[in-house]
DNA sequence: TCTTGTTGACTAGTATGCAAGTTTTCGTGT
DNA sequence: ACACGAAAACTTGCATACTAGTCAACAAGA
């Protein structure tokens, strides 16, 4: 999770913790599920210790809830702790584009560009998987664009609590169409360098998740710790 | 550092935690310092293991530095990490005070107008010490106001980097004043729910420790990691 | 004197066993 | 049948031993 800049060497624990974290966040493994440090030592084949860390790094993530002598499972989902990572996802990348619109580093623009055509083709095809990755990346090109490139670690870690819950929401075209247009008209608000429009189109298209967290709320409540 | 909501039980990790922390941000382990697991350990009269959760907490908080078969050291100061930390810490900040001056906890205005009379009273009597806990209380209420309680977690994390470079620099009476009138000048424009005003005194009050860690950086570069 | 190779004292990563506390199960008494 | 209590089967927290890799000191050679 940036915590070293430099790769140094993949331990155990960092096995251990991508294929958990991917299986948490693909809802592979639900809210509330029960995990075992025993468990999942046993079914990845090295002992407790590595699996243990493991677990404190997803805690910190908000994505298990250890306690002390019980059961660790799987967060379930809180309006409240969703309600906070979307603000700290806003108020970083709010900040990015404000940074982006009054100097920008012009060698992303490139990318930011040839971004918005492959979500085009993603749309053309309805390839939602497809159109998730762009998405995920044309924001990181965001960061990059405004020199912040740790910023989008924050921003990712946080996204992960949402885009969890959102697996449970099927991505229609006409979404993804939405989507692209609020990206297509930040890349203008910036190259305008108009940091006002800027903001605006972000907080709408951020805000654009409210109806369908909402709708996830009623139809899975189980999944939910209130 | 917030991952759990309810107290639960405090664990020798968290002992070892607390302690290294302060000691850390109190400047009282230089940036640099070696510090093994091995030593702390016997110093505390606990086995390695946690004091090894301690150091991955730390380490999460970029204030230690890990590196597998290799001394974990303090984490020198680096301008991109202090960068990196004042940028999310206004970022948050920022939000908070715009989402304060749309839609305001009234309930905390009182507390946030005591705070700022015993901030006069520590300037008054000269206690540095006083002020700073003062300022560290002050921004929380401004969290507190917004209903952002947990944003407070996040600028608290990203404070204490800077915070632990600023021991090295004296805080003047002046300077006091200075960021009393800030203040002041904050929640004035909150009652007024003015969110430009807000903003851009709290841009200027963030940004005044510009000259400082500029200062601290050619005065104590053995400090740094570049 | 300077360079280089070897050796030994470090380091963190991992495995495993025990202790303390929680949950579940199941049998007993009413 | 139901309530209750004891015990067994879990859980994580902590201690300790071992492994593999890094670094520093020092001796031998140029």
């Amino acid at each position: 999770m940036a915590s070293t800049e430099t790769v140094d060497r993949v331990t155990s624990t960092d096995r251990i913790f991508e294929e958990l974290y991917a299986r948490i966040v693909g809802l592979d493994l639900l809210p509330g599920t029960k995990i075992s440090e025993t468990d999942v030592a046993k079914s990845f084949g090295y002992s407790r210790q590595p699996v243990r860390e493991a677990f404190t790094r997803l805690a910190n993530l908000n994505l298990l809830l250890i306690r002390p002598q019980r059961a660790t499972i799987v967060r379930p989902f809180s309006r409240d702790l969703i309600a906070n990572a979307r603000f700290v996802r806003a108020a970083i990348e709010l900040e990015v584009v404000r940074n982006a619109a009054q100097s920008r580093d012009v060698a992303v623009d490139a990318d930011l560009k040839s971004s918005l055509r492959a979500q085009q083709d993603a749309i053309a095809a309805e390839d939602t998987k497809a159109f998730h990755d762009l998405d995920y990346d044309f924001h990181r090109l965001l960061c990059l664009s405004a020199r912040r490139p740790f910023a989008f670690d924050l921003i990712a870690t946080n996204k992960a609590q949402v885009d969890r819950l959102c697996v449970l929401s099927l991505t229609s075209t006409e979404a993804m169409e939405t989507l692209y247009a609020d990206h297509k008209a930040l890349v203008q608000a910036l190259q305008e360098e108009d940091a006002g429009v800027a903001e605006l189109v972000l907080r709408q298209h951020l805000n654009r998740l409210d109806p369908i967290i909402d709708a996830i709320y009623t139809t899975h409540r189980t999944y939910f710790d209130e």
